[in-house]
DNA sequence: CCAGACGTTGTT
DNA sequence: GTCTGG
DNA sequence: CCAGACGTTGTT
DNA sequence: GTCTGG
């Protein structure tokens, strides 16, 4: 899954590594919002929940005319908290950094800010993931794979599928099987069923209380400034754009409102499943950024399709230095070799090498085990 | 009707 | 706030 | 996600 | 074992 991330450009970096054209090809910066509570983002190489980091969102979020580009910048908690809870922050019963794809539009706590179009993107140099052998534990960096900086060019079979299907009310109440159909639309429209389907086990369930016109699409607003955002980006590689689910929370009545967020994931890829079988929905590139953000005028059940284990990623080991969330310093990010530091995991994998040939239970991704001949 | 939940991961 | 279980 | 706490009284 | 803090 992810639960700890790098985020290390300070605001106007960040936002010039968001630049993005809008549909008539004017160029944007997002603009930034600091968070209405007065928290405060600070960049890190080691960010844990709890903390505040710099989330994208759509300008239609807030008032018109608030805003001079179609896109926002916000820090956001980590760790999404419902608007019912009642009490203070930090006694949140509940386990929110993540959000499981599969259920997510049946869960109450992702269901409803989803259906208000509270769709984010989180941004992070990239997520750290914790590769488990029997007690040892080997942290991992993962960020976007250099060499393809647009699509996802390597695309797995997604194990996460969201298949739309329109019907007529009367074939879902045919087709509906052990009652698990709730009625959602006013007379005369038609109902959009959407399962969310596991390839691996073959569970699927129905969701049909999602639809999109729950969502008041906002007057469009074309008054937002063209910035000047020429010049070369100071930015070495594209940020990681991972989808995420927010909410609004206010402590009490009086209080400002409190905004967080929920990393979405899904069952990893064939990239990731070698260290973790979860792993964050990523989006690949700009349009689907867009596609996403843009509650207005893409609705929940067109943009769960985004939603999937993509493969354009690269990682390496790190050092356990990462795993106390307390040190924020380059060497949690930095390359490490396997094998070379700890005698105990080279000389089991060699052991292992001897007595069984080659085929031995990856410590690295099969393009790269492959050179050992 | 009211009361109570509302979540994920990993591990066995 | 909204849904489920009793 | 992982690390670290997990407790009270009285005295300075 | 389980919760809190980072």
């Amino acid at each position: 899954m992810c639960g700890r991330t790098a985020c290390t450009l300070e605001p106007d970096d960040l936002r010039c590594a968001c630049r993005f054209k809008d549909s008539k090809g004017r160029e944007y910066k997002p603009d930034w919002k600091d968070a209405p509570n007065g928290k405060s983002y600070f960049p890190s190489y080691n960010i844990a929940p709890s903390l505040y980091t710099p989330v994208l969102l759509s300008a239609q979020h807030f008032d018109a005319g608030e805003c001079s580009s179609p896109r926002v910048i916000q820090p956001m908690q980590w760790g999404l908290i419902p608007s019912w809870h009642k009490g203070t922050a930090s006694e949140k019963a509940f386990e929110t950094n993540n959000c499981r794809a599969e259920s997510m539009l049946e869960k109450m706590t992702y269901k409803v800010p989803l259906q208000k179009g509270r769709r984010c993107v989180i941004l992070a140099d990239g997520f750290y993931e914790w590769k488990r052998d029997k007690d040892a534990k080997q942290p991992y960096f993962i960020y976007f794979s250099k060499l393809q900086n647009e699509p996802d060019i390597n695309p797995v079979q997604p194990n996460v599928k969201v298949e739309v299907r329109e019907e007529s009310v009367e074939n879902i109440k045919e087709n509906s099987t052990c009652g698990e159909l709730k009625r959602i639309k006013e007379e005369g429209q038609k109902d959009m069923k959407v399962q969310i389907k596991r390839e691996s086990m073959d569970n699927t369930s129905t969701i049909s209380n999602i639809d999109d016109t729950d969502v008041k699409i906002g007057e469009i607003k074309t008054d937002f400034k063209k910035e000047a955002t020429e010049g070369p980006c100071n930015v070495e590689r594209r940020l990681l754009t991972m989808a995420g689910v927010f909410d609004v929370w206010r402590p009490d009545p009086s209080s400002e409102p409190v905004y967080s967020y929920s990393v979405i994931t899904v069952e990893s890829s064939s990239a990731m499943s070698w260290i973790h079988h979860r792993m964050p929905a990523i989006l690949a590139n700009d349009d689907e950024i867009e596609q996403w953000l843009n509650f207005g005028d893409v609705p929940m059940i067109k943009a769960a399709k985004l939603i999937r284990a993509v493969s354009c990623i690269d990682s390496h080991p790190v050092s356990s230095v990462v795993n106390n969330s307390r040190h924020n310093s380059p060497d949690c990010v930095k390359k490490i070799e396997i094998g070379k530091t700890k005698q105990t995991a080279s000389s089991s994998f060699m052991s292992a090498w001897l007595s069984k040939g080659q085929k031995v239970k990856s410590e690295e991704p099969p393009t790269k085990r492959a050179k050992v001949t």
